[in-house]
DNA sequence: CCATTCCTTGACCGCTCGGTCAAGAATGCC
DNA sequence: GGCATTCTTGACCGAGCGGTCAAGGAATGG
C-alpha cells in the first residue's frame, strides 16, 4: 500500500496500471485483488489511512493547550511538519479532490479538520483574541494559506516546515498589514 | 473547444475521451484531429486561453490604480468574479497541477499571475503600507486564501462573488487578530 | 464541367487497461 | 500422510482508449 501510494504521487493515479504495481512489488496480480476489491478502493484506503494519520499528529501536537490561538499555531506546525514528511500523500490529495470517485472519501476527512480548526476560531472569537468574523469563512482562509504555502514552499522547494510555518502562522494572525 | 472544456471539467480529463467529445459535437473524429494534433494539445490549449482570458481581466480591472493595496484589492475582485463566471476552467486549473503533463503550461502562467502580485506587494512594502515580510511568501499566501475560499463558497456552495472576495480581502489584509 | 484543394466521415487499428480465474503452492490441522 | 483451507500465480478477457486513414462530399477557380 505504502509502495502503491508513491507510485500513485509519482505517475498519477490514472497512468499506473495494476499491473506496474504488482509488478514493483514482485508478485503476481491475482495477490492484489485477494486484498483489495479494485484500484480504486485501494486508493481510497489510502486516503483515509493518511487522513488518519495527519489529524492523530495534530491533535497529538495540540495537547491540552488551553489558549485556542496557540492551538491553531501548534495545529499549523504539525500539519507541515507532516506534509513534509509524507510529500506524496499530500499530492494524492490533491488529486482526490479533483475526481468526484475520490472527493466524497477525502470531503468527509476534511470536514473533521475543518470542524476542528473552526472550533478553536470561535472559542478565540468568544474569547475576543480573534477579530469578529465569520468563523467558517477564517477556517477556510487559514486552510488556504497553509495548504498552498505548504505545496509551494515544502513540496516544491524544500524549504524547511518549521520556517514555512511560521510564515504561515504570521499572515494568518496579521495578514498583510500586520500591527 | 468550449464543449471539451465543459465536458473535462465534468467528468474529468481521463474519463473523457475524444469520442465523447465529437460525437456531443455532433461531428466525425477526423475534425477533431484536423484541427488539434491531439487530445493532450487541446487541453493544453483550453488552459493556455483560459489564463490569458483571466490575466486580461485582471488587468482591466485593476486599470492604472496608483495604490498598491487598492490594486490587490480590486484584483482579488476581478479574480472571484472571473472564477464564479468560469467555474469550469477552475476546476481544470486544478486537475492541471496535478499532471506531470501539464504542470509545465500551468507553471507559465502562474509564474505571471505571482510575479504580478509580488510586484504590488513589493511596492506596499516600500511605502511601508504592507509589513515588512518575504514578499514571495505573503504573495503565495494570498493566492492561497484567494483559491481556498473562491473553490469553497463560490465553487462549491455558490455564494456571491464580491462577498466571498471581501472575506478574502479582509483576511490578506488585518488576518485573524484584525487591527 | 472538370480538377484541385479543403474539409469531413467513421470504420478500423494497435494497444493498454482493470479485472477474472483455472491451476497450483503453501500452510495448518487431524 | 491426507485433506482442507489459505494464498499466489500469470495467461487471459472484453472493453475502451487515442489516433489513423481511405474514401468521399463541398467549395473554389479556371
Amino acid at each position: 500500500m505504502d509502495f502503491a501510494a508513491h507510485r500513485f504521487a509519482d505517475n498519477g493515479y490514472h497512468p499506473t496500471s495494476v499491473a506496474e504495481i504488482v509488478q514493483g512489488l514482485g508478485v503476481g496480480k491475482g495477490v492484489f485483488y485477494w486484498y483489495f476489491p479494485s484500484k480504486e478502493e485501494l486508493f481510497v484506503e489510502i486516503l483515509r489511512e493518511a487522513q488518519r494519520d495527519l489529524r492523530r499528529i495534530q491533535q497529538q501536537a495540540i495537547g491540552d493547550q488551553p489558549d485556542p490561538v496557540q492551538r491553531i499555531e501548534l495545529g499549523i506546525l504539525a500539519t507541515m511538519a507532516w506534509l513534509d514528511e509524507h510529500r506524496h500523500l499530500s499530492v494524492l490529495f490533491e488529486f482526490a479532490a479533483t475526481e468526484d470517485r475520490f472527493a466524497p472519501a477525502l470531503s468527509r476527512g476534511r470536514e473533521v479538520a475543518v470542524g476542528d480548526l473552526a472550533r478553536h476560531i470561535k472559542e478565540g472569537i468568544v474569547e475576543g483574541r480573534i477579530r469578529d468574523s465569520d468563523p467558517l469563512v477564517l477556517t477556510y482562509a487559514v486552510l488556504g494559506v497553509v495548504n498552498h504555502l505548504a505545496r509551494t514552499f515544502i513540496i516544491e522547494r524544500g524549504d524547511p516546515p518549521e520556517q514555512v510555518a511560521n510564515a504561515a502562522i504570521a499572515f494568518c494572525l496579521r495578514g498583510l498589514l500586520g500591527r
